[in-house]
DNA sequence: CTTGCGATTTGATCCAGATCAACTGTCCGT
DNA sequence: ACGGACAGTTGATCTGGATCAAATCGCAAG
């Protein structure tokens, strides 16, 4: 038994895989000690600088991961170079698609982020061997489903001021308690991928922004940091 | 046994629920006999009228379903009318939310449908109890995630004429055999239903459909029937 | 402190798609 | 055959958001 996970045991938290330790993700609380002992000797906790990409759009991945800290964007692009963000996850969400071997979309951390990465073929055969496993990221894909279907109807009927309202409203509801209270928060996005995750671009993306902030509802502390005083009026604005 | 059980058994097919018999859907096929001997007793086959609603959005619904035949939209409205559609089901799929009281979405007949409707109790209780039919369940909900997102790109990124072909071929794909070819189909979808599925109004839609006609792209052969010479020049139009 | 550079904001103009308004089927029931 | 009610098409015009073009900000390197 090696040092760090000894450490783990002996301070009697419950036995977590090596590298998730007492942050359980999806994976991790629907696992046995035993279970949580293999996938944590082949596990390995890595830090993602920003930019990043986890998983290539196309490319065959032979690995999940578990977000520990940070955000992650989903993203899709064109050939063309047109590109949309199609989800958000945040700590403790699975990121992976099983029963696929080829990604549809890329995986890149949004802000600096830590992710506990395990094996694809072992986690594969957890989920067969676990029914719990297979619950806990059955939910957690029908989740990822509501959401996707929300963000459909902001995409397609929503107005630009709308939507960029929806977008600060759930960053504000998704965002760590760390860095963020229910009226004060960081955005984990830059203009650009603002733009990319709302179907608009970067001017209109700024303009509704001050318009916002000129209508009192959001006050721009700095160009990251947003202070929404009232949620009631922020959510007045995506009419819904 | 009753009468309809028995012809069933006695035809050597393998024993199915009552009302899905030999047309086994994601449900269906996951089940051992005594299951689906147990959910027959319990299922409902319903014909189901164009437009007719299956689960209102909002509402707590008792009652899953799997689709025999026609097509379902899924569609969520906002409180000042508008409307996107989320999601088209095609038979054999599932339609209903496990793990959720509420729906957040109503589900309704886009063209005449029969639907096999069981008791959401007895199916939340062999889910649980049977990992093979979570894991079929889990199986679709990843299809449905994996479309909602390609659909994302489409809301968010592509133009008039792109999110038309991007129908288009969505339902040349889909489509069951029995309406349709690869290259001719009937449109389950009115033209409304069209533009609240690319999130545009009537009057684009329909002059993109004839801009794609003028174009050569397909033929218009009446208002619901489309016929596509050349499925590669419509895959061009989308453009990835 | 200055310079340089990328990110953001702001301004001016344009245009794809929305809106408003006829018009044209098509399918009823009488 | 006729009329009326929808559903779809087509045309004219308008506009929200895109595009093009400068500022301005923020910040790291010198």
């Amino acid at each position: 038994m090696d040092v760090a996970r000894r450490e783990v045991s002996e301070a009697g938290t419950p036995v977590a895989c090596r590298s998730c330790q007492a942050r359980h993700g999806v994976v991790c609380g629907a696992l046995s000690s035993s279970q949580l002992r293999e996938l944590g000797r082949h596990s390995l906790r890595r830090k993602i600088d920003a930019g990043s990409e986890i998983v290539a759009q196309g490319s065959e991945s032979s690995f999940y991961s578990n977000i520990m800290r940070g955000v992650v964007k989903l993203c899709k692009v064109m050939p063309d170079g047109r590109q949309q963000i199609v989800g958000l996850q945040f700590a403790p969400d699975f990121v992976g698609r099983p029963f696929m071997r080829e990604s549809t979309l890329s995986a890149e951390a949004a802000t600096d982020a830590e992710i506990c990465v395990f094996p694809r073929n072992l986690l594969d055969r957890m989920i067969l061997e676990t029914p719990k496993l297979q619950r806990s990221l059955h939910g957690q894909a029908l989740k990822e489903l509501d959401a996707a279907r929300e963000w459909m109807l902001t995409l397609g009927r929503r107005t630009a001021e709308e939507k960029v309202a929806s977008l600060l409203y759930l960053i504000a509801t998704h965002a760590e308690p760390e860095t963020a209270t229910s009226t004060a928060f960081d955005l984990p996005l830059s203009r650009t991928e603002i733009a990319d995750f709302l179907g608009l671009t970067i001017e209109t993306v700024s303009r509704q922004l001050t318009r916002l902030r000129k209508s009192g509802v959001i006050r721009i502390e700095n160009i990251r940091h947003i202070v929404v005083p009232d949620m009631d009026e922020l959510e007045k604005k995506i009419s819904a």
